[in-house]
DNA sequence: ATAATAACAGTAACAGTTATCAATATTGAA
DNA sequence: TTCAATATTGATAACTGTTACTGTTATTAT
């Protein structure tokens, strides 16, 4: 029987990843995580942030980059990359369901789910520009 | 002054892009270009294949794995990758121009276009099963 | 032809991530 | 409580995909 075992280390890492908006890196993470267990290794966070993602508690994001994202929120939906400053923010919506039944209807087999990416500018960079 | 030279390498890497419709890999790429050119390098393949999706001859595709796939078709199109075998298919039609307008109502910055991947089941898996 | 230089092959370096392993921490039962 | 079983750890090596470097070769304009 696989069990288990809580671990400072695994409670760290997570209240981290929930307590931000920044859909940090696992670097990111790190460096934060050492604020607090300052010995932590990097192999740990990996594996937490992989454990955590693997049985839904957080969610682990491909925003185009080689570098994966993460986010404390487990809800898909949508977000947006700034091409200025890279800085990732969430649409505050739900996914746009219908566009599966949009695509399959393009399509020889058959639609599950799907993931979008926006490019755009976020409001601070917006506003740096006037 | 920047020209550019023409090179056999560089020309059979783009004919073997432009002649499949699997959206392949780097890797994928130099095992044909080496049916051709026995003894092109793999560097030769990258430098290449980063060159001809920077003047959008062919462009590089981020779909959610961490290896780069490369597209012959420069045309901004959506994609199904198969849950089941992992295959990447066109959807064959234009991008929704309208889901950034959309975005945009929902988020205090600018859109500017968006990319969207499907999951599914490609038309062979979803044969298979029955 | 020739000079200038873009592109090459081969290979080392790099970044991000995963795997290995002996030591440590957590857990449930005695 | 102690204690045995074992999940998790820190440290580090290994791995993967990609990029950079270097001396040589191929292309191009003159």
């Amino acid at each position: 029987m696989v069990t288990t075992k809580r671990s400072r280390q695994r409670e760290a890492i997570l209240e981290v990843v929930q307590n931000t908006k920044c859909h940090p890196t696992a670097d990111w993470v790190y460096a934060e995580v050492r604020k607090i267990i300052p010995n932590i290794s990097l192999g740990t966070v990996y594996r937490n942030l992989s454990m955590l993602a693997e049985n839904g508690t957080i969610q682990k994001l491909n925003i185009g980059t080689s570098v994966e994202h993460f986010d404390g929120n487990p809800e898909i939906h949508y977000h947006v990359c700034c091409s200025d400053c890279g800085r990732i923010d969430d649409i505050e919506a739900k996914p746009l369901e219908n566009i599966n039944q949009w695509a399959a209807e393009r399509f020889s087999g058959e639609i599950f789910e799907h993931y979008t990416m926006f490019v755009g500018r976020c409001s601070e960079c917006k506003d740096a520009i006037n």
